[in-house]
DNA sequence: CATCATTCATAACCTACGTTAAGATAGTAA
DNA sequence: TTACTATCTTAACGTAGGTTATGAATGATG
């Protein structure tokens, strides 16, 4: 199995709605992996974007260095997702990439994207990739605004989970999270210390616990049912007329 | 000048990157203007999800109600802006969207919007224009996550400052807003009250002058001092690449 | 005009979270 | 093994912003 058929293509099909045509489009992209070691930067905020990137191993986030000296963090990486196609209209990087622990990523270049629209119906899957990202955000940016501190982290420990659990590596309950409570701080908006206070007490509850860099949620649904977790922008696919008219699609 | 025209094409066009084939494309799609109350709802949350709508005149915005009760404001829509390309690829609506005062919007089905995908360059630029509002977005979390009330309302109000001046809505350094406090407190995810407190603090500096829904910044250049503010995602075009790609594709 | 509902301003008080700091634990290198 | 560093925990204390409340200004309605 291919690079491009075992993660771009689960990365942009939806309950399979690319055509054969589609998937040699794909196929015929030049694809270069490139290894990357932990805390190896992709890209600076305002570089000249011209590609993007499937990342195949590792995880890796996006972040803005604040002019406080503080960054937050815009979103978590993990293998399987798409990095890049929020720059993806604008000439320059609105965030810089990082990778959290080494892996593998595989660039494509924006003139490549672009050559598939209107060359085939994948434009829609990547404007579904995009509108999928964009609602992540959209969660985060109400559990930022809203929510206590516990509710936050539940949260973001529960959307992990998954996201996890849909590249099958979440096992018994357990996960393998890269993550120091810094970086967690830096995503959630909160210091590092109130990071270590609130694990403390959903371990405390009986709701996670963390040993390095491995995760074990006991209870999921209850971390869940903590945060009324509305999970359709993850697990939710294209809607049902939406494929349709993909494979009707010439 | 035609609706689609003086509408549409500002929001999908991008220096000039529409062909005169797109054009007739967009001006072959029905539209039905319809006329909305104050308050009135476009669609609720985790409704079916079947079309966009252009903002013609008034405002509006699109939010989520929170389980405590409250509700987080994920964005505030001026005449020009397209509401709903959030939901485009997802079968549910991810949240709910209200007019703020009476206007007119232009509805388009996803069919629609659909069929251009393929026929034309157009899909590009409906990326580019979802990717911008999710930079806007992105914009919006990195203030929520780490800064101080006044800079978060700040930075709101020159948001708001820029894109009425892209729409020629700016006179003087004034303009109309018709935001109560407490809407805006949805917004940035804080108090009520303290959207009070941090006004009362920008007038006593003399940056934001405000009488009921009129607003006068005196120095806009002071205020986007205050934040620093990253102005390329509402300024940006398309990048010169992109647009050279856009002109040149059939 | 009087009445009523919104919206806003300001004050008093309280709490969640930030800050600073001092140890504890674990992983790494010599 | 002994440092040495990164990461985490817990405590003590300060503050930004939440909550509640009261009154003023504005606008709508009869």
């Amino acid at each position: 199995m291919s690079l491009i058929d075992s993660v771009v293509m689960r990365a942009l099909s939806t309950q399979g709605a690319l055509s054969p045509e589609d998937k040699a489009l794909l196929l015929g992209l030049e694809l270069s992996p490139r290894y990357m070691s932990a805390s190896e930067v992709l890209w600076q905020e305002s570089e000249n974007a011209d590609l993007f990137c499937v990342v195949k191993e590792g995880w890796a986030y996006s972040y803005r260095n604040l002019k406080n000296g503080s960054k937050q963090i815009l979103k978590f990486y993990l293998p399987g997702d798409i990095i890049g196609i929020r720059d993806f209209g604008f000439s320059r990087r609105l965030a810089s990439v990082a990778m959290i622990n080494k892996g593998v990523i595989c660039p494509f270049s924006y003139q490549q994207l672009f050559e598939l629209f209107g060359r085939s119906s994948l434009a829609a899957g990547i404007v579904a990739t995009a509108t999928r990202q964009q609602a992540q955000l959209s969660e985060r940016l109400i559990y930022l605004g809203k929510y206590a501190a516990h509710e936050q982290l539940a949260h973001f420990l529960y959307e992990i989970y998954l996201r996890l659990k849909r590249i099958n590596a979440v096992e018994d309950n357990s996960f393998f999270m890269p993550l120091t409570q810094e970086l967690i701080s830096d995503a959630l908006g909160m210091s590092p210390v109130h990071v270590s206070r609130t694990f403390s007490m959903l371990r405390e509850e009986g709701l996670v616990i963390r040993k390095r860099q491995h995760v074990t949620l006991p209870d999921p649904e209850a971390l869940a049912r903590l945060v009324e977790f509305n999970d359709s922008y993850i697990d939710e696919f294209l809607s049902p007329s939406f494929s349709e008219l993909l494979k009707a699609s010439p």
